[in-house]
DNA sequence: GTCTATACTGAGATAGAC
DNA sequence: GTCTATCTCAGTATAGAC
């Protein structure tokens, strides 16, 4: 049965979003979705894999259109550089709908990104974004060296993920964390802070002092 | 033995900062510790405990540090806003010393930050240093709303967090991230990043138009 | 008060029958 | 494709030696 991989997907993402992943066993998964246990091991082969599975199934939208709304800047832009807030929007606009939409899923991508964890997996499943993106801001922002770009849009992920992160109202009660009240409010500080945080010029003074 | 204890701090410290925390099995620790594995038990109770006693041990100075910092800018000030890049200074500057000073470690606090894993923990230790910059951020920047520069200095942490755990060369190496090259370059980036972020403006219209 | 030996429960993983 | 049985290893708990 096709129908028994796609109980498992459902209900891992389900409870890996309430509990999180490591917090979720397979036998809990299992006794959900109503399927033998080693069924788990003959479609995934490992709960790693299964995780990786099912971040390709949910992130891979996500990332699509992340990449389709680049496309048509770069279009429009006919081979100039595209505004910082077009290409803030079509980078941060996907994974902000997903907080709205279902806030348990993104908390769990939150957590995978923020965690060391799995890193590898991440990369996988975000390496195009990253490096179109960069390639794009590079044109933005020139005069920013390529380094310095870098380290900036690893503090973007950074934020987005803390943001999705303490998504998931009942979720994060539970955790201790407290969730957010409007996400319209919370997108347009975030698109505010990382749009400030990537034009801001790097001041040598400052770069003096704190290297004491 | 008080020994015994400290020997047990010591090597989880280690083995935590190079392979993580959910990575490293108690066993592992004891028998590199040369202990029992009851001891662990005996002094800490449960390896979540383990981890916060660490965590304790080691945030500790980071924090007083930053909060020392900021007493005596606030003395300085004399009831006057701080200026940022003092704040910034106070703010950043302890945890970068440790990335420069101890990258196995500074892995594992931004591993605890980034993930959701223990947020009691993580915030039973930074609260005090959270209330109080956010109180003179709020100074500092009057024209924020409270709950906006709450989020922004979220966002800051993940910014933060994500610096830290692309720190430890050969940890990172073995997980697939690259490390850093200069510590000071990205103390710089981030200080600029993190400044600019906190001081732009909300634009109306970006606001609008991520909602639809 | 400190530490050791040992056992318990539940986790992920695997082999082989059907 | 699916299931049962089993393996190894994890964190945890306790009884008792020093």
């Amino acid at each position: 049965m096709i129908e028994t991989r796609d109980k498992i997907l459902d209900t891992a993402e389900r409870l890996f979003g309430e509990q999180g992943y490591e917090a979720t066993s397979l036998r809990h998964i299992i006794a959900e979705a109503d399927v033998n246990l080693a069924a788990i091991h003959y479609h995934f082969g490992t709960k790693e894999e299964l995780l990786d599975q099912l971040i390709l199934r949910k992130a891979a939208p996500v990332n699509a259109e992340r990449l389709a709304l680049l496309d048509v800047l770069e279009a429009k832009a006919k081979g100039k550089a595209v505004r910082l807030d077009q290409l803030l929007e079509a980078f941060l606009g996907p994974p902000m709908k997903m907080l709205r939409e279902d806030p348990g899923l993104a908390r769990l991508m939150g957590r995978i990104q923020g965690e060391g964890l799995m890193p590898q997996v991440v990369d996988r499943h975000f390496r195009e974004v990253k490096t179109r993106f960069l390639a794009a801001m590079t044109r933005t922002l020139p005069h920013l060296k390529p380094e310095g770009l870098a380290l900036r849009l690893k503090f973007t992920m950074g934020a987005v993920s803390q943001t999705l992160l303490a998504a998931d109202a009942p979720a994060a009660a539970t955790m201790g964390a407290r969730p957010h009240k409007h996400p319209s409010e919370v997108t347009a500080q975030l698109v505010a802070f990382v749009s400030g945080g990537l034009q801001a010029p790097v001041a040598r003074k400052e770069r003096k002092r704190m290297e004491k």
